[in-house]
DNA sequence: GTGGTCTAGACCACC
DNA sequence: GTGGTCTAGACCACA
């Protein structure tokens, strides 16, 4: 997995976990892979996906058994609904609106590129 | 001014420089205020100006006269026009589009949430 | 390490690192020492040699991962190359020709020169 | 006239004013131009003008009558030919000797590049 | 006056 | 451990 480096790792292994779960890939109440495969798997040091988990935790979207493993909570995909909704509005919009002032782009344009994007993906 | 501790004060000003040049504020071949000037201004230090000033300097939009001040360059608007748009089609909206997708979010619901926006401000 | 007095220090900590990647002592993808080392061993100030890696970065001759390092870029060696050629040709060479004509110098003077040195060291 | 930014804009007129003697455009014993109208001349600070001219002075190349002008001194034309030659062999040569072997440029290389420079000028 | 370099030292987030 | 930000303050060359 490549990683943008201006983001820190930790923060981009969340949003990996979290569209895991969205995506149905990670269903509820079942297990997360380990930190050391995690680990592994993205060639990334263990400290950092146990900050991804930790993280992952104190959001109520997965939890742990002590000795066996990390797993997504019963409320994780309602948290994870809750947190990217909250986000989207208050940071990712506003944001987004300013800029099509700025850069003088319409709604018109905005659908051309939305359409763009899915024909291409 | 007050910063967002969350982000590098001399990013702030990066973006502030940037705000100014595209509101006309500062005109084109125009002298902005200097490193001293600025950093009373501002109350932060003269070599976080500096950074900021030589930032925006690597961009192409201002430069500087030797013993004399910086000046906003004859391609600056251009220049950051340049740099917001390849943000916001590289970065902002396929983060968006993705998350419209995984919120189950359509483009009529971004339309009403303008309007929101518009008529709120 | 011993520094001329007439050029900031930092550039010729920028002139050191190329060196050292032009004789292959850095090689391409290896870590190079981190600025605390770096600053240490040269006796300068950490923000010194941090201001020479953001000018290789700059550059692209050098990268950095979060929390590692920097290392040696994949196109360091070429991009130290082209930048030494374009300044050889766009300031070296014209200097030097237009010395040698102001100087009446003919291109059998630098031969001898040349042969000169060669002999010496 | 535009300046180099890189280096002292009163070096660059030192620069020219030597080469004016050079190539007998100011000759000896003649009065150089004043400090004002210099100034005016290539749109430069007259404290800039005169730092040059001071300078010239230093070298015994130039030298003033207090309320007449600059006039090139007797020795001048030899002066600047011996700083010239001076600097040519302890700086120019070695350093672009060191780049031929670091670029691998050979002295035939030198050759066309040096017909190249004649045929364009 | 202008920009620029450098230091010592603090403090932070990240891996 | 790593890089990065920021400060206070000194000192310099240039216009």
């Amino acid at each position: 997995m490549k990683f943008d480096q201006n983001k820190p790792i930790y923060l981009q292994i969340v949003e990996f976990v979290m569209e895991s779960i969205l995506t149905k890939q990670y269903q509820t109440e079942e297990r997360i892979p380990s930190v050391r495969e995690l680990a592994v798997a993205l060639e990334v040091n263990q400290n950092t996906i146990l900050k991804a988990y930790e993280h992952l935790e104190n959001e109520s979207i997965i939890y742990k058994k002590r000795g066996i493993g990390y797993f997504v909570d019963q409320q994780g995909y309602d948290q994870i609904m809750n947190i990217k909704r909250a986000e989207f509005i208050q940071h990712t919009l506003p944001d987004m609106f300013k800029n099509m002032q700025l850069l003088n782009i319409s709604l018109e344009d905005l659908k051309s590129y939305f359409q763009q994007l899915n024909n291409s993906s």
